[in-house]
DNA sequence: TTGCTGATTGTAAGCGCATACATTTACGAA
DNA sequence: TTCGTAAATGTATGCGCTTACAATCAGCAA
């Protein structure tokens, strides 16, 4: 490992001086074609790449983009992030990810590492955040966005989509097939106003039809099949017509246990998603979901940011449509 | 956005040289504990964030590790960084991440920008790399890993596991059950060295024991369910007994289809994937798969690299193993 | 008291880059 | 030829931090 070629060397090698090799560089101020000749053939020989750490030093801008997030372990986010990467590098940002586990104290600590990194924006997931944290990224001049979530209430700027609307399509849906007996498989609303809004606007789209959902009629599930599989007989009774799940991924748990019981979808009983991941279209019966574009969601945000990092403005929310998909798991009422 | 507090912000307010300062935070050097409490004091008063960058610049370490890999849109990727992450936090360490979408041109920039970041430590997918990238991480003094994979020969640090080895026990396996008419529905092999061990593994393990896989009998399949079940129709004849998956996913695929053909699975026919994915032992049948431990393989190229850096020593490959795991869609042949 | 020693703290240089400002150059007008 | 002007290039500073080295200080033996 022998030292690398810094702009000096390269300066020397060309024969100018670092300041011009910094011209060539960044395109900015003029240079003679035939000195930047001189100079690029000289970072061509030397193998020479700046050194982005001196640089972010030196413009005061790191030209980094920081993303927080539960966890890789649940496609939802991992297509979105995966969308926000593509869109920073495009646009010429680096990604820095970190992967917080749902567990607060970690996810404060790691804000503050973003922060030290100097992140140019940042992307958090959902609103629920302590105070500290939007005061601290203030405080820095960090800007942020909140995703997945809309709200307009919010403290930070919101891209994403409104959880409760988004159910509210599952509600007229099932009730427009004539259901009444409801009961819903809910994701954990600790700390998750997502979850917490799907059940939100399950609850109040169903009493705006006349509807009661009893508390012991909503359960909480962890990400899991194997646990929503188990959480469906804690659920099921033999009124139940509708069933509502927080996410996809206990929907299938859900509709697997379901066919094991006997039951044929959706004649016997109806199955509904949220997320609409890639198997939900795939799967027999198809699930009935609601889609929400997450790849749109993680450029949407990388742009945001970018605009608002370049601009020295604030960062503007976007409320994303979500999608109500009807396929095989619901139907009208037995 | 006030300017944010520097080191010098603190020295002043502690009445202590930079230099003091410097020495509290980072426990080097003596210090009196009087001083270090004024100093901490001094810290906390101005919620003073010291700033990787310079320290970076300064220390010649950046204190961050990067990853390059096809896409997040993988179950087995996601896992992977997550761990990888998770473990690179825990020691001190920040990931920058990227996602190439197995475009070559695109991956050498990527790489280029990691090293432009400076990361201390660099997972790359696979052994498939052009030369120069080998070339410049080498000169750069950056250490790298190839994981996902596992080859004596490769000229990186390997941390994964030999695919071919991995699909000798598929086959060995079917063999057993008394199947002798095979076809693959492999992954694509274009720059890809995972799929095409895989290849090569049921190849050589078929002719061990006197089968000849006939290359009409192999086709390649782009990660997608969709794409698999129209695969499906391809390489299905009446003889074929067992059908081995390059992953997953593409098994998912073969699945649906059989059924919908009204197969009996494995009565009628074995079908295996590889992967392990979470919901590959919920389905039903349950997928006969190939276990791969993406989180340990992530949390051991973590730990690889960020002992190597700090010991200033070369990388260390490691071969995890990989298990069969025999469930619902392979049995006897009929 | 003086001088010595080791512990503690300060001083200042340098990491690699961008850029304000100073200097040089080229070229045409007078 | 001489100047003036604008374009091209160089000089030198500072971004915030670590650290080698210098300076100071306390404590104690002589």
């Amino acid at each position: 490992m022998t030292k690398l070629p810094t702009q000096r060397d390269v300066a020397k090698l060309a024969g100018v001086s670092t300041a011009t090799v910094s011209r060539v560089l960044n395109g900015r101020g003029e240079v003679t074609a035939q000195v930047r000749d001189r100079v690029l053939r000289a970072i061509d020989n030397l193998q020479y790449v700046p050194h982005a750490n001196a640089r972010a030093l030196a413009l005061q801008r790191t030209g980094t983009l920081g993303a927080i997030i539960p966890t890789l372990n649940n496609a939802i986010f991992a297509e979105g992030i995966n969308a926000f990467e593509r869109h920073a590098q495009q646009l010429g940002y680096t990604l820095i990810l970190s992967v917080s586990n749902a567990d607060d104290e970690w996810h404060a600590e790691q804000v503050w590492r973003m922060i030290e990194r100097g992140v140019d924006g940042l992307l958090l997931v959902g609103n629920e955040h302590e105070y500290r944290i939007f005061e601290r990224l203030e405080k820095a001049g960090v800007r942020h966005v909140c995703a997945w979530t809309f709200d307009e209430a919010a403290r930070a700027a919101n891209i994403g989509f409104d959880n409760a609307v988004a159910m509210h399509a599952v509600v007229d849906h099932l009730v427009e097939m004539g259901h009444t007996q409801f009961a819903m498989l809910a994701g954990l609303t600790r700390n998750n106003d997502r979850a917490r809004h799907r059940v939100q606007g399950v609850i109040e789209r169903l009493n705006h039809h006349g509807i009661a959902l009893e508390p012991k009629r909503i359960l909480e599930v962890e990400y899991s099949i194997a646990l929503s599989r188990k959480a469906f007989w804690e659920i099921i009774d033999n009124d139940l017509t509708a069933l509502i799940c927080g996410n996809d991924v206990i929907a299938y748990g859900a509709c697997l246990e379901a066919r094991k019981m006997g039951l044929q979808l959706p004649e016997d009983m109806s199955i509904t998603g949220f997320d609409d991941l890639d198997l939900s279209a795939e799967l027999s019966p198809a699930l009935t979901t609601v889609h929400v574009g997450a790849s749109k969601m993680g450029r949407e945000a990388a742009r945001a940011l970018v605009t608002a990092v370049e601009n020295q403005s604030t960062v503007d929310s976007l409320c994303l449509p979500t999608q109500l998909i009807v396929r095989e798991t619901s139907g009208p009422a037995s």
